[in-house]
DNA sequence: AAGTAGTTTAGAATGATTTTAAAGTAAATA
DNA sequence: TATTTACTTTAAAATCATTCTAAACTACTT
């Protein structure tokens, strides 16, 4: 599917901005990056990016499912363009993410919910340390 | 133990600023806060603080072990007096965590970490919804 | 008591992110 | 197609949590 279509049934405007982020993110690859990150790669494909639009855009992917973001990598705001449902390992040191497979962590048991709330989903780190 | 021990016995120089924080947060409960919650509770308490002192201690308290900080509750840093390896339940909307304790989690599958890393420990975040 | 190293503080600096408001563009309407 | 409207982009300023600076202070050592 080509981005314009992609930008489209998310329900966004195809504006000039979002066609080249799209053609950068939606490319099949699974991605951990920061909106400096994206705006590197934004330069790099010959293309200027302020980085208000990096990060206009990149809530807007958000807000409509395009893209997710990670919470626990860095102290920056770490964008994933995995959108199922997965885990990750993490580096705490460099603050890298790998993907892990929904399927590949199986939970035995899951404790009762606080009343008043459901189960919204459940992740898992795995932290990760360099061996020696 | 008092306070002056346990920071004595976390290698730490006993001051007035630290005893205030030692006693306000190392009661036994477990409490999950941010630097600018606790300068808050150091004020009902009938003492003053400067910004930079709560953090300061803060990061001092962390790095000798008394507390440990949660990387995926605010956009704040959320710092967490329950230094057991614990799970949290997490309400995205207001970021309120709940501890889970670690052994009411049991994980079946782990999958197989990285080339040239070791696990360094897994954290289980279940994400809270209110229900109606 | 004197010396040294560590700590507190106000205020300045930092840096990621958001806001502002003016100019530009996509979609809707005539 | 021309006009209108709503949304988007941008540079620059603002925000805000956190860290840094450097001077005054304090705990510990000798
Ligand atoms: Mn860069
Ligand atoms: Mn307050
Ligand atoms: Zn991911
Ligand atoms: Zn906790």
């Amino acid at each position: 599917m080509k981005s314009l279509e992609k930008i489209r049934n998310a329900g966004l405007r195809p504006t000039k901005q979002r066609l080249v982020i799209a053609d950068i993110l939606l490319d099949g690859q699974n991605r951990h990056f920061t909106a400096e990150d994206l705006q590197d790669e934004i330069s790099s494909s010959g293309n200027y990016m302020s980085i208000g639009t990096v990060y206009n855009c990149l809530k807007k992917f958000r807000e409509c499912g395009l893209i997710k973001q990670v919470k626990y990598s860095k102290d920056t705001a770490v964008f994933d363009t995995n959108t199922n449902h997965h885990h990750h390992f993490l580096d705490e040191e460099t603050g890298q993410l790998i993907d892990i497979d929904n399927n590949k962590v199986i939970l035995k048991n899951i404790p009762e919910i606080p009343n008043g709330f459901i189960n919204n989903g459940v992740e898992v780190i795995i932290k990760l340390k360099r061996n020696n």
